[in-house]
DNA sequence: ATGCATGAGGA
DNA sequence: CCTCATGCATA
């Protein structure tokens, strides 16, 4: 929180955008579902006694408030990244797992509620963030697999369909960009990016609407979150990779003309209704996050029925659901390190 | 730097 | 409805 962009002043007007390639998505679907493992005692429990874990998942963020605020049992938001791409076979829906935690009584609730609870998240969180503990290779293997053939296709529709120059391709042979795209090497580039942006004075906005004067075929300007983003590696891996090459392409050329080289990019007045942004206070979010961590894809109901208990629009949470689920496959060191 | 949102594309 | 890539607004 310090220096960095000075000015993200470029104002676009929606209608002046460039068009950017955006039909170019690897269906990763069906991975998702099959692996995200969680513990297998989701799946029946909810079947028929999800208002009585809403209710505690309610209640244990309540608690959490209240009696120990500090004592998270897990990390909600920040760097856990990790697709657990365990070839899990194991259908949640069907695992016959009988789990006491339904059982228990209303007496000592402060007391049963919250071990039990606690029990169920923190089996959540240790199969997303504790990945890289145990000794699993097999996980990553498979991932790393699924992530070049998607990635391929998408950056060879990007760069194929009328590349001007090379980006960073040295022999007729070999492009290192999409297929030597590992962790490590991204999580290097990206370093070597900020720096070397940096050191040309120039901002991630910058960087950004720059980016569509390259006049590479389906590329056209980016925001400064995404340049941000790119930099802190916080985009999904796909994303990273298939950002690579572009980034790349304009470092070259902006440190090739590094002396004479300065567009402004003129502003409009783009006089547009600005987009509001709801906020949800820490006590709704606090009970999301304890949902979320029993059940990171509620159905529509329960949806309805979360949001009504927090008081908020049925959009708003289930927007912020996907937002959710999408930050926990966010990049971002990898179980690798 | 990051939270909430949009929209395309896919079942 | 979801995922995924992205962006606007904002802390």
């Amino acid at each position: 929180m310090m220096a960095m962009n000075g000015k993200q002043h470029f104002t676009m007007h929606p209608a002046l955008q460039e068009p950017k390639y955006s039909s170019l998505h690897a269906t990763s679907e069906g991975m998702r579902r099959v692996c995200l493992p969680a513990p297998q005692l989701q799946g029946n429990i909810f079947g028929g006694f999800d208002e009585s874990l809403l209710a505690r998942a309610e209640a244990l963020a309540a608690a959490d408030i209240v009696s120990h605020g500090k004592s998270h049992p897990f990390k909600p938001d920040v760097t856990y990244h990790t697709m657990s791409s365990v070839p899990c076979t194991s259908t949640a829906s069907t695992v016959p797992i009988s789990h006491p935690s339904n059982l228990t009584s209303h007496h000592h609730l402060n007391q049963t509620l919250e071990g039990d609870l606690l029990d169920h998240i923190s089996s959540v969180s240790l199969s997303v963030s504790g990945m890289g503990a145990p000794p699993d290779p097999s996980v990553m293997t498979t991932q790393a697999h699924q992530h070049h053939l998607q990635t391929m296709g998408h950056l060879h529709q990007a760069m194929a369909m009328g590349h001007p120059h090379t980006l960073s391709v040295h022999n007729g042979m070999a492009c290192v960009n999409d297929v030597e795209s590992d962790p490590r090497e991204l999580e290097a580039f990206a370093e070597r990016f900020k720096q070397r942006r940096i050191k040309l004075g120039v901002t991630q906005a910058d960087v950004g609407s720059a980016l569509a004067n390259l006049k590479i075929p389906g590329v056209g300007s980016l925001s400064q979150s995404t340049i941000c983003r790119f930099e802190s590696l916080t985009l999904s891996h796909n994303n990273m990779i298939a950002l690579k090459p572009v980034l790349q392409a304009w470092l070259e050329e902006a440190e090739a003309a590094y002396r004479e080289k300065n567009s402004k990019p003129d502003l409009f007045s783009g006089n547009e209704r600005k987009r509001k942004r709801t906020s949800i206070a820490a006590p709704e979010k606090r009970s999301l996050e304890a949902y979320f961590a029993i059940q990171p894809r509620p159905s529509s109901e329960k949806i309805a029925a979360i949001a009504e208990k927090l008081d908020l629009k049925k959009n708003v949470v289930r927007v912020w659901f996907c937002n959710q689920r999408q930050k926990q496959k966010r990049m971002k060191y990898s179980a690798t390190h």
